[in-house]
DNA sequence: ACGTTTCCATACGGATGAGTATGGTAAAGT
DNA sequence: ACTTTACCATACTCATCCGTATGGAAACGT
């Protein structure tokens, strides 16, 4: 009844509870590196959960089936537990999406400083933004699951903040390569708008697949389209 | 109880009930022109409900509340009856719910070929396209609210079919323009990428409203950079 | 050793929404 | 005038899911 809990919950957050680490069992398909080293911890020890532990959970079962599958009773059956143990944690289930989505949030803030604050070409920053998509799997499906919950109460203000942080980054990467402040801020909408759309494609099955041939054309006439040259 | 049943009916789909057609009392905000005309008819006639006036409240439900919000006693209370009636005319929510995306695939398709499929020039074609999204709003919103149920089972084959047609014909204007094949396929794809993820930041609200000069300023960027110049 | 805290199971109540069963009424057919 | 058909109301069942109430067991403090 554990096997169901993805061992994906470690590649992207820090852990609280030794029961996620043990559960790290590296069935994670598209990534390999892990932030938290695997941890040799003893096995079957299963401690008890932490409200980390649930709101991890909780984003794994966002990004395979969007917000709505987020019900305390299903999720308490991935947990191997029962909703006792969820109402001891979380006052109720809007807390735990609360919770939840500030984790992802202040993840994702953190997580776009370090991968694209250290390049220091703006175009070569522009680049790695969109290739970003291929990797960080579980962060992407959380966000794209996200944006198809923009009516949620607790969603819609997220999506607010995350799109003006990333829009802004790229916003003053289109202003360094010399655009005024009009066109840059124009431009980062279209890219920013490219890059969603892309997002809803992928959702209805109709984008190339990421380690194709085709993805490789089209993001390269994307950048030539959207980068300028030098 | 009838006051609900917006008039916003008539201005997109042909009515077979004359009680919708009664009920064409011109309370869209956004439209003037009705496909229907006025025609007089008798009020207080409160005739029986057809099949049709069911999808189309349907549709109206999805554009302001979702696909989610298309619930039975929900939708027979807007539509001044009970369920009792709902279940004369459909089987089930699900035969609704086709019938209606169907009603509003059909009006799509035809629509895309009356508004475009005039325009010779095919870069005043590409420029009309994003131009239309300020018309036309009911078939938008539809639209907007479907693109955040990609996971629904007859939703996603229709945004799959809606997208194919319509990036088609984006491909086939940059064609003639003079792209080559891959070249086309690649830019429509991120014209039409550009479009969605529009609609997606206005569901997040952060689109410059389309009446604006902001909105003006960011369309003729699009424009500019995406459809070269002769 | 004994009480307290932590964590979870079980069992219930209540709300919502789909679908059924059945009966009523007005209009249309004959 | 009498039946049939079309359309709708009322009153149920059933399933799902949120939240509560309460009790039990292991761990921990002292």
């Amino acid at each position: 009844m554990v096997k169901s809990l993805a061992g994906v919950n470690l590649y992207l957050w820090c852990n609280e509870s030794p029961l996620s680490v043990m559960l790290n069992s590296s069935l994670c398909g598209e990534c390999q590196d892990s932030i938290v080293a695997p941890s040799a911890l003893k096995k079957k020890e299963r401690s008890k959960l932490s409200a980390g532990d649930w709101e991890q959970q909780a984003l794994v079962l966002i990004a395979e089936q969007g917000i709505r599958a987020v019900a305390v009773e299903s999720l308490a059956r991935r947990m191997g537990v029962t909703k006792g143990s969820f109402y001891w944690h979380f006052p109720n289930r809007d807390a735990l999406i609360e919770q939840s989505l500030l984790r992802w949030e202040k993840h994702d803030a953190t997580n776009l400083k370090t991968s694209l604050g250290a390049i220091s070409d703006p175009r070569e920053r522009l680049r790695s933004f969109f290739i970003r998509t291929s990797r960080e799997k579980l962060t992407h499906d959380v966000y794209s699951s996200l944006c198809m919950a923009s009516d949620h109460p607790k969603v819609e203000p997220l999506l607010e903040r995350v799109a003006e942080r990333r829009m802004s980054q790229i916003e003053a990467a289109f202003a360094e390569i010399g655009f005024d402040s009009a066109e840059a801020s124009h431009r980062a909408r279209l890219t920013y708008s490219a890059y969603l759309g892309f997002l809803q494609l992928q959702r209805q099955h109709q984008a190339p697949n990421l380690s194709s041939e085709e993805f490789e054309g089209y993001m390269a006439h994307v950048i030539a389209t959207l980068i300028p040259e030098k």
